[in-house]
DNA sequence: AATGAATGAGCCTTCATTCAT
DNA sequence: GATGAATGAAGGCTCATTCAT
């Protein structure tokens, strides 16, 4: 899918774990050429120095990603059910809850995005742009009258709220006991951040805690974070 | 304030920056001491290793950040100016727009957030907790009906779109042309995420992107993002 | 002339400029198939290795070489007048003022002097032998007395204040100002060492100092040393 | 001698010795530490680097070289007599028939002579210049109508003559038969190159290749080049 | 308490070479 | 015959740490 070259699919597929779980200080090219099974001196041959392992690595990675634009029929749905699918996507991608259970694609994208290199532009240009433009066609239906920096803002609010429990899992996790944690599964946070936003766009009534609204997305699943 | 052994404060403030600029791994015991301006063997002398001189910076780094709760003074306002005021001096802390200017203290943090340690649990018990406390404060007296899961993912909604502008600040200014990315000021910014919030909690008329709320806060200072 | 194959000249044009430049240990492999514009397995295809491909780049080097003995009519002239000439040509060759101005042929043998390898031998045999051969022949003639031994210390003497300027080359600049550096040009030169020698050798006045006794031979170049 | 730090001093010698045999690029930093017996970082900690280490080497080696200048009273000597000494005291240099048998020294300085580096400066500054001082008084005193420019040159004959059997060694050994090579000890070249020299000078009658004349030092060694 | 010197381990990179095609 | 891919070995260097003072 990658590459036709079996070696330097490997590499870019060992980089992508190692630099993930590692960041690319922390990472090794010694410990990346054994899990990927081939010799050290291979990284200076295909790559030049581990700097451009690391931005291949990082294109190649977010490349593999399933593309909310490519499996959702958006268009078909009202806006209201799009943009609650919309974000159980988006959450089901963030979350890692997928079907190879490989955590570390994300992993690797939140590094680059909290400290960008070069391979940035790739990233929001190839992966993450597209993505959220189809965000952002969303609620240009369901707020006619906002202009492109609202729009964004907006887009960023839903966002930001779910990006969140990946970046800060960790402080929510220690925020909150463990049992109330445990309920924190894709279908609840689906429901809290739709009812939020629609509420906050006028599209639903405002939260009052009283009780969940019903969910548009049959899941089966109801992994909690991990 | 953070040690009377002026040795040590000069490394834990020094190895902050150093932290916060290139990560633990990429930090160099060496680049912290030159910048502390003292001799390399200090850091094993004073602490035990570069783990616990991190930690310990990373503790001494967030007990120098202004505490909300220390200045504001949120029971005497109203829930709606209170959440306004929560959110814009959140929002300036986030963004660093700050006295002194100096940005690696939140580096530091968002470094720690997304890569726990073990300074996470003190990071957490002895800054974002209390601060976070102060929040579902204001929350429960917004929405009385709401349990305390529902709390805690309103208190995630709103913290998780501020930060979204910290974490990723790389993706939004590429997302958006340089003029508009220039709007997000601090002003602009707590308008947004307070109109949202209010308006998710029925507290506002929804968003419709006609124009912006009034700011409760009068602000001097209209930053845009760095 | 050197080889029929194009790729296996080209490889050795190619080394002799880099080893002449870097020495066996500087120079590279990969770097004087980039010269050669060659497959860098192609070394280790054509030579067994790096050695060989040394040992074969220094004798191809000195084939090349213009042999004084070929173009001196020797034999026709006077002892006084071929010692002259040969010490012109031998001090043209070895300052290197030659029609294609390629300096590295000479460099090379240099380096094959002073550290000799297995090609030393080939060297001997094939290119300095032959042309100290010729200076034996002369010197036999003006010291019919001499014996064997004595000829060749003489024609030490001789090649060794040639040499001199070739060798001793970054010294010399050193030791004296740049305007009487410059004074020495190839005919200075040729001029002073044939005096030299000859008085040494009693078919010439002594060296006064005062001037310096015609050239024989006529040269349109007053190149100064490189 | 060196240095007070035995570590630095260490491998200043050590470093000299590998040089000399193996060249800059050939010499490695782990034989080096090896042979001095200290650490392999060692080098990177006394010195910044590989380069600045055979520069400090160069410099270190000369300065335990014995100058001509320290041992020879010229000054009570008639001209004659005098230069005879400085050749007998080079050639004894040169060719390092000397006390503890250490060759290397002389090897660094062919090397950095025939390959100058930013050593060089150095080293003719405070080693050959001047050596090379102490030969042009005595030329000046021979020679007193020469001009500046022609004190060099013949000095550069006088030194070209005796540099070539260190030079060239491997050369002149094959370009002589073993028992005539094996004549070549320092009574013998001595003896040459200053009859060749004062005759070419003037003072002593032309070479006729009869016999040798009779040798001012008395020297216990005849011992052949190496 | 504090430091210059020294160290073992490991880093990334490059080397000459070989293999499979 | 010739080459792109791959490799084991070694290179110089930097790291966090410890030692002796």
């Amino acid at each position: 899918m990658l590459s036709q070259d079996p070696t330097k699919a490997k590499l870019l597929e060992a980089a992508g774990e190692e630099f993930a779980l590692n960041g690319f200080e922390g990472a090794t090219i010694r410990a990346i050429c054994v899990r990927a099974g081939v010799n050290q001196a291979a990284v200076n041959y295909h790559f030049r120095s581990k700097e451009q392992l690391y931005a291949q690595a990082v294109i190649a990675a977010h490349q593999c990603r399933t593309h909310i634009s490519d499996e959702l029929p958006l268009e078909s749905l009202s806006p209201t059910e799009a943009l609650r699918l919309y974000i159980y996507s988006f959450l089901k991608n963030v979350l890692e809850i997928q079907t190879d259970g490989a955590t570390w694609r994300s992993e690797l994208m939140m590094r680059e995005i909290l400290h960008p290199t070069e391979a940035c532009d790739a990233l929001v240009k190839e992966s993450i742009g597209p993505q959220f433009e189809r965000l952002r066609e969303i609620l240009g239906r369901t707020c006619p009258e906002a202009d492109d920096t609202r729009i964004h803002v907006i887009g960023f609010s839903i966002v930001g709220q779910c990006l969140h429990y990946k970046m800060a899992n960790a402080v929510c996790r220690r925020l909150m006991t463990t049992e109330r944690y445990d309920q924190l599964n894709l279908d609840y946070l689906t429901d809290h951040i739709t009812g939020f936003t629609l509420a906050a766009l006028g599209l639903a009534t405002p939260l009052d805690g009283a009780g969940s609204p019903g969910s548009l997305v049959q899941s089966a699943s109801s992994e909690v974070l991990q």
